[in-house]
DNA sequence: CCTAACGCTGACATCGTTGTCAACGGGGCA
DNA sequence: TGCCCCGTTGACAACGATGTCAGCGTTAGG
């Protein structure tokens, strides 16, 4: 086995290749034969064995190979021996949507999943909890990503249906989910998660967006700041719109004036954040407490308040948890969600649609936690400035 | 639109439930219209139209829907008009598994990932680069999260193949692969990430495990350090293997010891490393050193020596970047992989071998970077206890 | 002993689509 | 005019599996 020395301090994107010994020498190329010594030699080589190749070598018919596979039964035991032993000597392994064209429940035993993007620890964690949930039931999970774009939004869809999933549960950014009325008549089972649905009716989980945001905020208004910027995501997106009201609705109820309130949107990364902040800390009267609507947004204001000193005396909650959270200084205090609830009440709800629930539409709104670590603890003091 | 006020401090797994105006009310039922009304009808309402629907609808045969849905020639303006017409006001969607039963090339437009979770940042960037490579050719991605468990490894296998997906990108756990053989043989692109293939040939993109592990150590040496802790992943996993045969090695150049440094291995999350370090402080002649082999074992050393009160007169050098790692105190120094381009290269070997790339199975190496932050540049000073 | 019932089995149609092939009609050319 | 070619179109088989059904042999019951 070859072993490769690096530079030590080489550029990422540079590679090494290392070429192996010979492997796949065999061409693809798709089976003709007829015979049962073609049949069989065949499958044992080039092309994938199917039940016919199978049923030839175990002597006996297709069906009753469809038997023994999907463990049916009525099939004497020495049949099922011989046909178990045909089915693992050519490595067979059946093709569900062959199967499923005409099975009668039509299901593929697939779903799909659009979530923020994949890489993103909230989606993450999303995900995993489908999945599990999935997986005990065999079901396999396409998963996308979204990147707040509309058009991808329906072309992950279109990709799901054109592979007949089971169920969607979906993050979305469009407008308007009408697109999706006519699969909903048609019994697939859609939930959206993180954002609710606009233009169709159907189950949804989100979290308490509104509340958590009314929280956090009240939570800074009793260290006693008056000064408070919101900093948050796309403004047509509703989860943020929510967001948004708990703040300002939480500074009205404070009797702060929300017109001069410091409230920026349109932040969708780390990036953007950071420069949201710092131009905030550049305008006259700068906010001595933040509320950050978003993971990828309270991390850039972090790095902003970091690049100014000022994260000592500018207090700050972010929604949403955040890696590592805990371990900074000072920690992060941030109103939790739960995403792996979020993820397996979704789940959840698609599999009980699929056993036939047909209950109407419902909402599960999963409650946010605060947590305080330190950020969002600092009182407000006479401007340091 | 009901509003759902929430306990300001709720315990999260509660959950609150709003029931939505009924929806999904038709019953899903198969289809079995026959005559041209009741095709129409039917497929407008309950069932999922097909080719056959939207022909009869467009007044032509089937095989010209075909044509006008894939884009064939030979097919006049007019024709293309109707079908097109019919085919949106049906909501029709083509079953790409039913064509791809039939069609020439065989291929499902369809991936298979099996990452270490999905949960994990590194398997979240992973996934990410491989769906972007995969979304420009119009392939959709399954992925499944392994647990470093042998048995789910094998599964997830056998559920993608029976999905008949085009291609593999697997990081594995079991001992060997010799189970892929058959499949390999009949040309299914197999690529490994992360870790190396074991019992079969096929391609496989990895980090620089070794070099990557001897930089580190070889960093923290450079600082002063006599007393270097290694804390890994499981032992049977070839990647830590590598990571700790680079740390012993670069050991052994620097004429250390190597048979009384600690060596702790089988770390698999946050909790056990973080025990594990904890133990190594409690032991007589605790490391002034650590070298951590993978994301959630730094993490839980960097708890352990937060709660012990060491982080700033213990070195740290973790493998596999963590997230806001800069932003700790220290920052932390890892030797960061780029999960990224793992994920591209492995989709493009996967593409490339796709598009008819016979040539013998390769393994890239991607390289590290050592990126200091803080934590790795700690000088080792007389024991502090 | 006859018949019904049952366990076991395979032939056949079918699922939704595409590959093949032949038919149709019109235009260009000899 | 006759022929061929080509653009357009649809009938039909096939892909790999399952649902249906009928046939076989054996056993239980009358």
């Amino acid at each position: 086995m070859p072993v490769c020395i690096v530079n030590p301090t080489p550029h990422i994107g540079d590679r090494i290749v290392t070429p192996l010994s010979d492997a796949n020498p065999t061409p693809p190329e798709r089976a003709a034969g007829r015979t049962d010594e073609a049949l069989s030699a065949d499958a044992r080589t080039r092309s994938r064995p199917t039940m016919r190749h199978v049923a030839t070598l175990a002597g006996v018919g297709v069906k009753t190979v469809s038997r023994v596979i999907n463990g049916e039964p009525n099939v004497s035991a020495a049949t099922i021996e011989r046909v178990l032993k045909a089915a693992r000597s050519l490595d067979y392994e059946p093709d569900l949507h062959a199967g499923n064209l005409r099975r009668a429940d039509g299901r593929t035993r697939t779903l799909g999943l659009l979530v923020g993007s994949v890489d993103n620890p909230f989606a993450g964690a999303v995900h995993r909890a489908v999945e599990d949930a999935a997986l005990a039931r065999g079901v396999a999970v396409f998963a996308s990503s979204l990147d707040d774009d509309p058009e991808r939004e329906q072309a992950a869809v279109s990709a799901f249906l054109r592979r007949r999933v089971d169920g969607l549960i979906l993050t979305t950014v469009s407008e308007d989910q009408a697109y999706l009325a006519p699969e909903l008549r048609r019994g697939t089972p859609v939930v959206f998660v993180d954002r609710q649905p606009a233009g169709v009716t159907s189950d949804s989980v989100v979290s308490d967006n509104t509340a958590g945001a009314a929280v956090a905020t009240r939570h800074l208004i009793a260290h006693g700041h008056r000064r408070l910027a919101y900093l948050g995501d796309r403004h047509d997106i509703r989860t943020a719109q929510e967001r948004r009201r708990g703040f300002l609705d939480e500074l009205g109820r404070a009797g702060i004036a929300t017109g001069d309130a410091p409230v920026v949107e349109g932040l969708h990364d780390e990036e953007t954040a950071r420069q949201a902040t710092l131009a905030l800390f550049e305008a006259d009267d700068p906010p001595t407490a933040i509320f950050s609507a978003q993971n990828l947004v309270t991390i850039g204001v972090i790095r902003a308040l970091r690049e100014l000193g000022r994260h000592l005396d500018t207090a700050l909650v972010g929604f949403d948890d955040v890696p590592l959270g805990d371990l900074l200084v000072p920690g992060v205090t941030v109103v939790a969600q739960d995403p792996h609830a979020i993820g397996r009440i979704a789940a959840e709800r698609v599999f009980a649609r699929l056993d036939g629930d047909e209950s109407s539409a419902r909402r599960t709104i999963v409650p946010t936690r605060l947590i305080e670590r330190g950020s969002g603890e600092l009182p407000h003091r006479a401007s340091a400035r």
